[in-house]
DNA sequence: CCAAAAGTGTTATCGCTACACCCATGA
DNA sequence: TCATGGGTGTAGCGATAACACTTTTGG
């Protein structure tokens, strides 16, 4: 091919960001940066990287979610291109941004404190870099509007988790409390959790049961298309 | 800024494809291009831009929109990126999908065919070049989706339409029959339509009342989030 | 006058919501 | 023994789904 259509077309920098979401302390956790290049080294930013000529972009954003978390495989969905050309003064620099959902508590704590990073609440986003709240503030609204489709949520507990956990986790998301008959026969009625013999006695004297999520049942399920409004 | 840690990073050619949905005929329907170039020139594509380094990536999928079928400010919505290193085997391109909703019978004829195009029903694509099937298959799928919570649809109909037209139209997206009385009941509630004072008499003997869309009443809707199964 | 599509109401069922009390246990 | 959170059932209501006949009119 030695001249194709290609020839003398404009190439872009691309770049992926990633908003990485969080639950502790029954609250919705974000986790920001401080950056660390100019221009504005030093303001709160979500992490990002340029992908490489040879990278998918999916992997671009792995990569980097690994590099200052040590986490792999980790939960991630594209959100959207923001490709508007004057986004970054810095450069044109096209971004495809993404939400990863991880579990607190499997981090590797040294590497993201070396990295800067600290975690907010998701209410309490400060101000970030660029356009950076326009994609926290569109990761927030399509995590609540896909909570009500699909049982992700549980990418943000641990393994084992009781349903009052989950109950908070939901109610976190949606900001609003639900009634706690309703919410277990809705969700075991869905019968993607796995009941287990153990209790959880951290949260109360008489211990709750803990359940794992039914990974097979969990995909059947979602493939079918699942209605789960809570 | 004399030099910055956007210096060296390695640029990309990015480009948009571009779904366009039409109804006509009581089929929905996707324009398909015959490719110009090679390499694949001759077969069936989506019709596509580069993103130059001053224009916005959403402006690119418009420009080119324009550019074949005449058609300007039509109502056009990110579908996702396509970002694998591999997809295309002339060069490194990553692109991001648009879908866009026309309607049939306001277009450029000339143009479109000038450009090499033809209408396909949406059962029946033919193979198309690189991922452009897969961008296809993803932008059905969200059209179902997306029917169900979003009075779309009107953006696929001409301004005045009757409401048995409209069922036909929801009857193709979602592939099954659906009750007229239901439906009617079920659209006239939601206060979006006005009704005419004419009738269409092409579909029937009797005529049926011609309604259009109130925008107003729409957009106010639309803002709180809409419940729309049908 | 008849074929063909438009238009119209009612009933049964299902799913959601609201709601209050007992249980187990550690301190 | 008591304070704390875990766990359970039911009744009312609203939304959906199923269903058949009358109306209009061009040919």
């Amino acid at each position: 091919m030695s001249h194709t259509f290609y020839d003398g077309q404009e190439k872009l920098l691309v770049a992926t960001d990633c908003i990485i979401f969080g639950f502790d302390d029954n609250t919705i956790k974000l986790l920001l940066f401080e950056r660390k290049v100019d221009p504005l080294a030093g303001e709160w930013s979500l992490i990002g990287s340029f992908v490489r000529a040879k990278e998918d972009a999916s992997h671009a954003a792995a990569r980097v979610l690994e590099e200052y978390t040590g986490l792999q495989n980790v939960y991630m969905e594209e959100l959207g291109c923001f490709g508007e050309a004057g986004r970054d003064p810095g450069a044109r620099v096209l971004s495809i941004a993404y939400s990863a959902l991880i579990r607190i508590g499997e981090y590797d704590v040294d590497l993201v404190e070396r990295h800067g990073a600290k975690w907010f609440d998701y209410d309490q986003i400060p101000s970030l870099v660029l356009d950076h709240n326009k994609m926290v503030d569109i990761a927030i609204q399509k995590l609540r509007r896909k909570a009500k489709y699909q049982p992700l949520g549980f990418a943000l507990l641990p393994e084992k988790f009781t349903i009052p956990q989950l109950q908070i986790l939901y109610e976190c998301i949606y900001q609003r409390p639900l009634d706690k008959r309703n919410f277990r026969r809705k969700i075991l009625s869905m019968n993607i959790l796995e009941k287990l013999d153990e209790k959880d006695k951290l949260g109360s004297k008489k211990g709750a049961f803990l359940y794992k999520f039914d990974p097979e049942k969990y995909h059947s399920l979602a493939q079918k298309g699942i209605l789960f409004e809570i």
